[in-house]
DNA sequence: ATTCTAAGGACGAACGTTCGCACGAACGTT
DNA sequence: AACGTTCGTGCGAACGTTCGTCCTTAGAAT
């Protein structure tokens, strides 16, 4: 392992004093050119970088931004995160910054990490996700003038800078596309109501519905968990109502609602596509795996990575930005399960 | 936001120098009972937390470790990236360590990545995953003598630590397992023989159909890329086979290989389970999503993560362990896709 | 009484960087 | 010829920690 080399060994190599080699290389000085290529020509040959330590601890900044997500134990999938991850370590380095990973802890001492880090100076800025309302790392860290960005929003009273996907713009879109398709009862599986995120992409469904003229049965909306298991079994119901109830096309707000409802629909011996149309929500890596594919919104995760480093880093270098809030668009992916209906 | 508290902080708060509240706290010095008593009360009060960077630029340790995982753009979908990373990322806390994520590049200046976190002093050691025949980072690190621990292996005559998953037991179980259900041609689906990883699981199958004493068909190894798409086209290749050679059973080697063959099995009109009996590898999340669920092969990538961080912190604590590698056997997960099989 | 020992704790220095200021020389201006 | 002004550098200090050494003092041994 060779001995890490300093400011001191390139300027003794270019016969200058470190502190000039140091402030040449941030550009915070004018040198003649001479002792610009003699210092240059030394930092290539010993292959000189600044101690990250060193730096850190003059300018208390860390160049490390911290991030921890909520790992979704139920449906040991996240469909988004690898493509989130690298699309934020990805900007992060563009801007000379490094991701910082952490647990998440489910416990209420959830903040106990965030507080450490902070006072270890370890880390310059941190990416919310997961929000929910009243969300105490929100809380916190506003409290503590912390810079942070989220990704999703939570209390519409707190003032604080997030970048989001538009899921009731989705819903609307997921649902007018039904509606096209010819279908005119269309039922939707969502969250609880105490989910904020749910509630926005219900309200586009209802948004659609209203927009189409259609009235809706109160029966065709059914909230729960967002599992596989409540999305089949929320179907059966949706199967049991009388015909004339009995919707033939079922928006979910998140894909394995969807997959759930698929799989009952086929079990109850109704076609998918025409003569239940379905859609998801995440366009999950795997539903085009599914036969027939399923149609859903897909969120521009990329697109939303490298916004909220931005956003970060601009905080970070003081600049503040205009916008406080970001709101991107879904894009509905279209497949076999919601084309094809036959009206009867 | 409060100024950072330091060692002298606590200090003078407690009446002592602040380098015995140092030492104190490292547990280098025993000191009166009175004086921990008044050391201790300043430091809660206070809420002192050790400045990183200073600590990092004294010990010249980051406590950071490196990790870069291969992106996976053709299925879209890592199947364990999110339980690997949430393993290490819990594992290394327990430990004071933190994960930190830089890209991961295609271009043969992936080493400028390492040699530069290296140099700057950022990172302790690495995490390695994905690795090739003749790694050039594995090379990098060895010739560099710098830390870390890898997820699979490489090379046989380099030496370094890894933990691996055993594939070759894998597929000695899968294959068993269709034998016992009672199939007696079986072909496999197999990345190309440059795959090291590829290479072990296939020997796998082999072995498991030579105790079988089952005379193999060449036309039943097809070997490429791992796309659902060569999984439904391999099959429909096997399916073509004259009825006396067909397979009645397909073992791949990763799951995308299987949805495919599964697509391919029932677009052919033939069922799965009592027809054609199918297994995967790495049980993605997904799979028991489909129907009939996928038979797949599930590694204990939460253990993995565990060892792989006490092994690399272990090496970074001085004492070196024992073993230099670690073999861990896949759980056959048993689902409808291999179930059923009626011989006729 | 003197010396030895060990424990409790203080002290200066160092890690590698950046920041603020000072200094000399070269320059153009009165 | 004396004067500000820039330009190109050097120098001391500081960031917060840990490491090695040294100084007390009390108690035990001579």
């Amino acid at each position: 392992m060779p001995k890490g080399i300093t400011l001191k060994d390139v300027a003794r190599r270019a016969g200058v004093s470190y502190q000039t080699v140091s402030k040449l290389l941030r550009d915070e000085i004018k040198v003649s050119p001479d002792t610009r290529a003699r210092i240059e020509a030394a930092v290539a040959e010993l292959g000189y970088k600044p101690n990250t330590a060193g730096r850190s601890l003059r300018t208390k900044t860390s160049l490390l931004i911290g991030y921890s997500w909520k790992p979704n134990f139920q449906s040991r999938v996240n469909p988004i995160l690898e493509q989130f991850l690298r699309s934020i370590v990805q900007a992060a380095e563009q801007s000379n910054y490094h991701i910082l990973l952490f647990p998440y802890c489910i416990q209420d001492d959830m903040l106990t990490a965030y507080r450490d880090l902070i006072r270890t100076n370890r880390i310059d800025g941190f990416i919310l996700s997961d929000l929910i309302y009243d969300d105490p790392r929100v809380e916190l860290l506003l409290e503590l003038d912390f810079p942070f960005v989220a990704f999703g929003s939570s209390n519409p009273e707190w003032e604080f800078f997030y970048v989001d996907v538009d899921g009731r713009a989705g819903l609307r879109m997921a649902t007018s596309h039904l509606v096209e398709q010819g279908h005119k009862r269309i039922a939707a599986l969502a969250w609880p109501p105490n989910s904020r995120v749910g509630k926005a992409r219900l309200n586009g469904y209802l948004e659609a519905m209203q927009k189409a003229g259609i009235q809706i049965d109160q029966d065709w909306i059914l909230r729960s968990e967002g599992t596989i298991e409540f999305g089949y079994q929320a179907t059966n119901t949706l199967l049991d109502l009388p015909e004339t109830r009995r919707p033939t096309g079922i928006v979910t707000i998140v894909d394995s609602l969807a997959i759930g409802a698929m799989r009952a629909v086929t079990d109850r011996g109704f076609i998918i596509g025409s003569e239940v149309g379905i859609t998801g929500f995440d366009d999950s890596p795997f539903v085009q795996c599914l036969s027939p594919g399923l149609t859903s919104l897909r969120q521009p995760i990329d697109e939303v990575g490298q916004i909220t480093i931005k956003l970060l880093v601009d905080i970070l270098s003081g600049k503040k930005p205009e916008e406080r809030q970001i709101m991107l668009t879904p894009e509905l992916i279209i497949r076999g399960s919601s084309l094809g209906f036959k009206q009867h």
